[in-house]
RNA sequence: GUGGGAUUAGCUCAGUUGGUUAGAGCACUGGUUUGUGGUGCCGGGGGUCGCGGGUUCGAAUCCCGUAUCUCACCCCA
């Protein structure tokens, strides 16, 4: 038997359903916030990656699905979404056009790992970029939209805020820590020595103990901040505190992409394994020069959707349509024709074998059907029908004429 | 990429120290007077016990390999 590749799923019936009531929703709220659905492509060149989400990265160096091809292109599947739209925004000439740019997304991403509770190799992502607001309100509005979001469908969580700083006040901190750190450098531990080179801040949120007592007394971040950061963050943190969002200062929440700056948030839950974070994004004001655009101060953030999918809450889905169903074999074409005329408005379900009664009510309830019709000898001999709305239990008689 | 645990019917799981024809619940399907309400009752189909080797008179059971899932690390949505 051919099976799915690993780490990549089919997604139907009620994940479907859930899927689809996600995208649905987290829609409508991006829209009544003003902003515009935009598709990009799954495949782009490879470069539009290393430049944007960092070489350094993991997801670039070896999560990447990427081959030449057959017009010898350097080109890989996009590992999330951010890149591409960006890509987009500067293609389409919008930089130079000035203004707001909003933009939704939704669809597959790829990374190249080793699979497990919410982390597949083929995953789907909602995400959302705003370009040209410098304003911090604007990061404050990325927040409550992912909380009008969540709120929608049903979903808990813990908000946990960081400000990474910005080209004044970053480069100083990260040389600061490793400096730090590299006075402790025969006590930590492998991981840590390799993240100096890395990603040096990632070091914070190391498990190791031994490591973390080490980094208690290290310099944070959110201390050496320059004033534009110190000032930005604050005036955050007052617009969620008016606007009654709860949240956690997590001076080690770090993104993993090399392009964010200032402000850094993360969704987490704790009901669906180690790999927590449910959202995640932050303000990236210098990837639209970095990829040869204009600069454009921007924010964004992506949702894992197949994180979600567990914790939604679900409306209970109503009554719906038609069950026609045939007491005896020569009702069968009957309720056949009565079905497709029916079906210009609305579902119907039939059967297209002949059965008693109570198997027929059975199959109506199993398909949720709102009316239940049955057809048999009689029906035929007066051409008229009982409609039974198995909601509220009443009855209608009417021909067959006019059905 | 590293280390641990798991894999038996469509699903959730039993299966004793290796021993007849591998079970249950749910689901599916048929019947239960072919005309008014689901829960009841009686049947039925469905398994190369993940896959491939090995040990043994005999393997779902023990050993090795492999695939997938899962947990932790790593990383991230």
């Amino acid at each position: 038997m051919i099976k799915s590749l690993r780490g990549m799923n089919d997604i139907l019936s009620e994940d479907y359903k859930r899927f689809t009531y996600f995208i649905n929703t987290a829609s409508d709220v991006a829209q009544k916030y003003g902003f515009h659905f935009i598709q990009t492509p799954l495949l782009e060149e490879t470069a539009l990656f290393k430049r944007s989400v960092g070489a350094s990265s993991d997801i670039v160096g070896k999560e990447m699905y990427q081959f030449i091809d057959k017009g010898e292109n350097d080109v890989s599947l996009r590992p999330e979404g951010t890149a591409g739209v960006v890509r987009a925004f500067i293609q389409k000439k919008l930089d130079k056009a000035g203004g707001i740019h909003r933009f939704f997304y939704h669809g597959s991403m790829f990374r190249y790992e080793r699979p497990q509770k919410g982390r597949l190799r083929q995953f789907h992502q909602f995400g959302v970029e705003s370009f040209g607001v410098e304003s911090i309100y604007e990061d404050a509005n990325m927040i409550m939209m992912v909380c009008d979001i969540l709120l929608a469908c049903g979903i808990g969580y813990r908000l946990q805020l960081n400000s990474l700083g910005d080209a004044k006040c970053m480069p100083a901190y990260h040389d600061n820590l490793v400096k730090y750190v590299t006075k402790f450098k025969d006590e930590v531990c492998k991981d840590c020595i390799r993240r100096l080179d890395t990603n040096p801040i990632r070091v914070l949120d190391c498990k190791n103990k031994i490591c973390q007592r080490i980094y208690k007394d290290a310099p944070k971040l959110i201390n050496n901040l320059c004033q534009s950061c110190e000032d930005d963050f604050s005036k955050l943190k007052n617009i969620l505190d008016s606007n009654n969002i709860d949240y956690e200062i997590d001076t080690n929440l770090v993104r993993g992409l090399d392009y964010y700056s200032k402000t850094a948030f993360e969704f987490v839950s704790d009901n669906i394994g180690s790999q927590s974070a449910i959202a995640g994004g932050g303000r990236y004001d210098k990837l639209v020069e970095f990829l040869d655009g204009r600069p454009t101060p921007a924010v964004g953030f992506a949702m894992g959707i197949e994180r979600l999918m567990e914790l939604i809450v679900m409306p209970e889905s109503p009554k719906n349509g038609y069950y026609i169903g045939a007491m005896d074999e020569n009702a069968v074409d009957l309720i056949v024709q009565l079905s497709h005329k029916k079906r210009k408005t609305h579902k119907v379900s039939i059967d297209y074998k002949a059965k008693n009664f109570k198997n027929h009510i059975k199959a109506a309830e199993k398909v949720n059907a709102k009316y239940f019709i049955i057809i048999g000898s009689n029906e035929i001999q007066s051409a008229t029908m009982v409609i039974r709305n198995l909601k509220d239990n009443t009855e209608k008689t009417v021909t067959l004429k006019e059905f």
